[in-house]
RNA sequence: CGCGGGGUGGAGCAGUUGGCAGCUCGUCGGGCUCAUAACCCGGAGGUCGUAGGUUCAAGUCCUACCCCCGCAACCA
């Protein structure tokens, strides 16, 4: 703090493949109320957030939509823009891995690193599959041709392709040779892992068992930085993509060292804190430090893993339908209620539960009664018994105001203390502290009884009391809401930027003179309950998509956008063969949480096959579906998984929550009939 | 014995170095009337996953077990 230097923070750079859900904007607010709280206190912070747009994801997304990458992830990040400016995001930059400069400055990286040799092109030995691009290992192989010394000579993809031993060019990273360096590190910086459990992991799951040298080029792809002394390859996205915060503040490693880079730069690295959710803690706590080490640059001081935002059925996603989009809560319910529920409702650096109806009961009680209700109510009294003049406190304090002062000091030092260890939830727990206590105090007072009994001097002292926590509450509040605290403000003739600031924080700091205004209009309006939790339960599920009534059909006009696959010919679907068969036995495949083996008659003359199918967490009774016909692919490779054979497929339909169902055939189709 | 997280009043969570089990919401009863059916006070409700053990004393330490959730493995 005391370092003359600049304050500086980063959210994860987003993946834009899709449409951001809560979860991002999560991460997202929680950065920006840091930012927000450090530069109240005078800080000069410098806050970045920004996009991951390389990779063969968004290549490929870009090709589904008939769109260059370049101009699909031009829209995706203003998309994303868009959303941060409705949020209020204060953010000083957004970096996109595509900017011209950051490119420049990867591509330079990387030469740099090779030059110093932790770069080193090698072969990414591994069985190869050409139709599916990708590498795999032997333990993945659906199967494994050996000669007669038992040494590997091919296989096949789990696809059924055959695989090939291809020794693919790669840049490798020279992890290990920092791993020492980097334990050390984490020994002699206590909080650079934060939440501290995390720590144990990286360190027991990765570093221990020894550092493998990382990949950090690929052939497979081209839509990304292109390494420049080699240009068939394309930089991955550990350096691509974690550099960006470097390359944010215009570092360039050809400068020089440390005090060559531009003032930016020098200002504000090493970052002070990377926001980064849990699952990308790894990437954070070793990749990055090592990466830095190697530019021999300083070390950010800490990572902050954060928990997520999960949903009661569990992690968020798309195809259970229950996902939650910002936009939504922030036009129905506005902003600040979003951004608090965020922060209040899950302690930072564990998981957290959404669920509608918490979100309605929360802003209600919270926002809606404690605090709005506070305001409206403390207004009216001003406006009723001193016609809107705001007194000054009295000259005596008795028990009940010593207690709410004291109340106020406590709140401002918790809420400090929390915000410095990035509390959140505890530091809005210390704002309600002091506005549940200020409603105490009117009971314990009764102004109304004081102005019955016209006690003008008690009851000034009183409605004193009253404004002045709410100076206090509305300028903590400042970092975490962004309308509310100018609400109070103005009903409280109070100047945002100069009455409630951080130097005139402390209890005591009202302004003579004021007025309050005459009609306090609620800043926050009451939810009903269950017309809420309702609404909000059916924006989370996926609308039915909506079929154009004007036009006649014409089935050539139809897009025919559920198919996800190329087109095949027929003579390509005519290879396969289909069978009806009938379940003579199944039962679990031991060690396997997933799977069932089924024994099928399906009209062979051999006898019966088996087949084994991902499907036993649908059929937790496996013996029910003996003596079902079911649908099988018949000359498909036989494979093993689990060490039992698998001969053939099983034709299930899965619904887009997952959901799993075995396709019936007719009772009266003898075993072995023909599909097709 | 693959790795990790967790099991505390109806719901969601706190519980630091072991010392009478707390918070928010809900619920029931009361108070008040300045206020957005709000605010204030009080009550009911928990054998702190189970079984042992250490201790004067255990949600908190030790051992075993059960259950849930991620990841990994495995889903043609």
């Amino acid at each position: 703090m005391s370092e003359n230097k600049g304050y500086y923070i980063t959210t994860p750079i987003y993946y834009p493949s899709g449409k951001l859900h809560i979860g991002s904007a999560y991460t997202t607010i929680a950065c920006d109320i840091l930012a927000r709280y450090k530069r109240l206190q005078g800080e000069d912070v410098f806050y970045l957030t920004g996009t991951d747009e390389h990779g063969l994801k968004i290549q490929e997304k870009a090709e589904e939509e008939g769109l260059t990458p370049q101009e699909f992830v031009d829209r995706q990040a203003a998309d994303i823009q868009e959303l941060w400016k409705k949020l209020k995001i204060t953010n000083d930059k957004f970096i996109r891995t595509t900017d011209v400069d950051h490119k420049e400055v990867v591509g330079k990286i990387f030469e740099k690193l090779l030059e110093q040799g932790d770069i080193y092109l090698d072969k990414y030995s591994g069985w190869y599959s050409v139709s599916d691009e990708e590498f795999f290992t032997e333990s993945q192989l659906e199967e494994v041709y050996r000669d007669g010394e038992g040494a590997v000579i091919g296989g096949k993809a789990p696809s059924g392709h055959d695989v090939e031993w291809v020794s693919e060019e790669s840049y490798f990273f020279r992890m290990s040779k920092y791993a020492d360096r980097l334990l050390e590190h984490y020994e002699t910086h206590d909080h650079f892992i934060q939440p501290e459990s995390r720590k144990n992991e990286m360190i027991n799951n990765f570093i221990r068992p020894g550092l493998e040298d990382l990949a950090v080029s690929r052939t497979t792809f081209d839509w990304g930085v292109k390494v420049p002394s080699d240009p068939k390859h394309v930089v991955y996205v550990w350096i691509d993509a974690l550099t960006n915060y470097i390359t944010a503040l215009g570092y360039d490693p050809t400068l020089g060292g440390f005090e060559d880079q531009p003032e930016l730069f020098q200002k504000f690295w090493p970052a002070d804190v990377h926001m980064v959710g849990k699952e990308i803690v790894r990437f954070h706590t070793i990749y990055w430090p090592i990466l830095l080490m190697a530019l021999d640059l300083p070390l950010p001081k800490q990572i902050f893993g954060h928990g997520w935002l999960l949903m009661k059925d569990g992690k968020m996603s798309k195809s259970k339908g229950n996902v939650i989009y910002p936009e939504f809560l922030v036009d129905r319910y506005g902003l600040d209620s979003l951004r608090y529920y965020l922060m209040r409702e899950i302690p930072f650096g564990s998981d957290g539960i959404f669920t509608p109806e918490d979100y309605v009961t929360r802003t209600n009680s919270d926002l809606v009664n404690d605090l709005g209700n506070l305001l409206n109510r403390t207004v009216a009294m001003v406006n009723q018994y001193l016609g809107g003049d705001i007194p000054a406190l009295g000259a005596e304090k008795n028990d009940f105001d010593a207690e709410l002062e004291a109340t106020a000091e406590e709140a401002i030092t918790g809420y400090t203390t929390a915000l410095d260890h990035l509390q959140f939830n505890v530091a809005l727990q210390n704002i309600w502290k002091l506005i549940s206590r200020t409603n105490k105090y009117i009971d314990e007072t009764t102004p109304w009884i004081l102005a019955r009994e016209e006690k003008t001097a008690e009851l000034s002292n009183v409605l004193a009391h009253l404004v002045e926590s709410l100076r206090v509450a509305g300028t903590l509040l400042r970092p975490f809401l962004v309308e509310t605290p100018g609400k109070i403000a103005e009903q409280l003739d109070l100047d945002l930027e100069t009455d409630m600031s951080w130097e005139k924080v402390a209890y005591g700091n009202f302004p003579d003179g004021r007025k309050v205004v005459e009609k306090g209009e609620p800043i926050f309006p009451r939810l009903d309950v269950e017309e809420e939790t309702a609404a909000i339960q059916e924006a989370m599920t996926p609308p039915a998509e909506e079929a154009d009534e004007d036009m006649p059909w014409n089935p050539e006009m139809t897009e025919l956008s559920s198919v996800k696959k190329e087109e095949v010919d027929f003579e390509h679907f005519d290879a396969v063969e289909l069978k009806v068969a009938e379940v003579m036995d199944c039962a679990r495949v031991e060690n396997a949480d997933k799977l069932l083996k089924f024994r099928l008659d399906a009209g062979d003359e051999g006898g019966d096959r088996q087949i084994v199918s991902g499907v036993a967490e649908f059929y937790p009774n496996p013996e029910e579906l003996i003596g079902k016909k079911v649908i099988i692919v018949a000359n498909l490779k036989p494979r093993k998984m689990r060490g039992e054979i698998s001969q053939g497929m099983i034709l299930s339909a899965e619904d887009e929550a997952g959901n799993l169902v075995l396709l019936d055939a007719p009772f009266n189709m003898p075993n072995g009939s023909i599909v097709g």
